[in-house]
DNA sequence: ATGCGGTCTTGACATGGATCAAGGTCGCGC
DNA sequence: GCGCGACCTTGATCCATGTCAAGACCGCAT
């Protein structure tokens, strides 16, 4: 294999992320620095990358697979606050400690930034900051819209609205259409959504006799009735 | 009266929610711009001055009074994702529509920027821009909390861990320490702990009779032990 | 002072979702 | 192809919170 001097950019060039994320603002000629901020990593299943109450070094972005984002009582309680998925960006909601904990559910994989280095990139860069308040922005959407899930609506609409908000994610599997492709278990549908998985399972069960959904294999849901579904859900979301 | 070349920056240079807003990045020599990109209003208890689904025209910082940013279901049902108090700043988590409605609970008084006017704006002021950032990772903090709080926690975990944040926000009143003034009725402390009024009633008293708290005409709340009132909350929050 | 309307508290009862307890299904290693 | 463990579904029962229904309290106008 021959090293061509543009080897250095070559991890960001060929990243299936970058149009999705905060990294799409740096040109092309630029692809050499951003590489040499970062650091590629991959994580197993299972596996916890970020532990709330530890110190906030390091922002992560996510090219590969898919992460919960996560807070717990000291009794166990669990609350997922999110799926961090291709593009997404880790590590804002901090300060000096991380507000939150992160593991993986299945093989992911993202790139390092360090607190200083990215600092230093964003004072370059002043375009990258103002897509990371975009991207702040929408997820302070996304949470407002949770809380209203969480608070007010009950277990069938959260499901529904769950399966909603999956489609929008391109879970949607390359081969069939209206099938969407679940990567994480019941339990953690279940601390997504503020239930429990026997009620997460018998919400399933009942969209599936109204007609909205069929299940194959648990974790692949087919969409047999948008409509249905999106009445179901409670609102549009 | 005499009119000084200064006075245009007047009713910046007198704010009271200066320090505690994005404002406090603006040089003092440059208050008479910010002051002339800003018109400052009054909003009665009861009305609303965001409509959720609204063209997102206008950003907002309120100087006085509090007011509840709340999303609503079609069958009326209704989530307050927050209350805004003084130096909040409001409109971020828009796009072109706002995502969310927001209300006077007493008094309101604030400063409204147009969108394009606040852009120019954060153009000449990166530090500002990077305020906002700053917010917004705040506020994503904040929600997050409060999906661990609707997801997870009991009704009194809800109710003192409410107390506790109002206590935190400055709610404390001048005279006595440990009572807190609640601004909003049981109705809003419901709907934003995913309750009803009752339930929150019920909490209150739970509490009193626990000897965390004493009432006195509803609105106010001493604290007679922070450390309880910790405890029932089901963490530090 | 008196009465009125709005807000808050309390009580009795209903219920959605949690808990407890089996089974069922699937994938994987031997 | 068999058995084991992990995960999912289903059923029976329980309980925290919601719902329905009085009252109590308070500020306010007369």
């Amino acid at each position: 294999m021959v090293v061509t001097p543009g080897n250095a950019a070559e991890p960001c060039r060929g990243c299936d992320a970058r149009a999705l994320s905060v990294c799409s603002v740096i040109e092309d000629k630029d692809l050499c620095r951003l590489a040499s901020l970062t650091h590629v990593e991959a994580v197993e299943p299972g596996r916890e990358f970020i532990t709330e109450g530890d110190p906030a070094d390091d922002f992560f972005n996510i090219t590969a697979g898919t992460a919960k984002l996560f807070k717990m009582l000291a009794d166990g309680r669990r609350q997922i606050t999110g799926f961090a998925q291709i593009g997404h960006f880790l590590g804002l909601a901090a300060r000096n400690r991380y507000s939150f904990s992160a593991e993986a559910v299945d093989r992911v994989r993202l790139c390092r930034f360090s607190r200083p280095r990215l600092r230093r990139l964003l004072d370059d860069y002043p375009a990258m900051e103002r897509r990371l308040l975009d991207v702040a922005s929408n997820e302070l959407v996304a949470a407002q819209e949770q809380m209203l899930l969480l608070g007010r609506k009950t277990a069938v609409e959260r499901v529904a609205s769950f399966l909603l908000g999956q489609m929008a994610h391109g879970g949607l599997r390359g081969g069939s259409p209206r099938v969407i492709h679940l990567a994480m278990g019941r339990e953690d549908i279940a601390d997504y959504l503020g239930l429990t998985i026997e009620t997460v399972s018998r919400s399933f069960t009942r969209l599936t006799g109204d007609g909205a959904i069929v299940r194959h294999e648990a974790a692949n849901i087919e969409i047999l009735s948008l409509d249905r579904l999106r009445s179901l859900a409670g609102e549009g979301g």
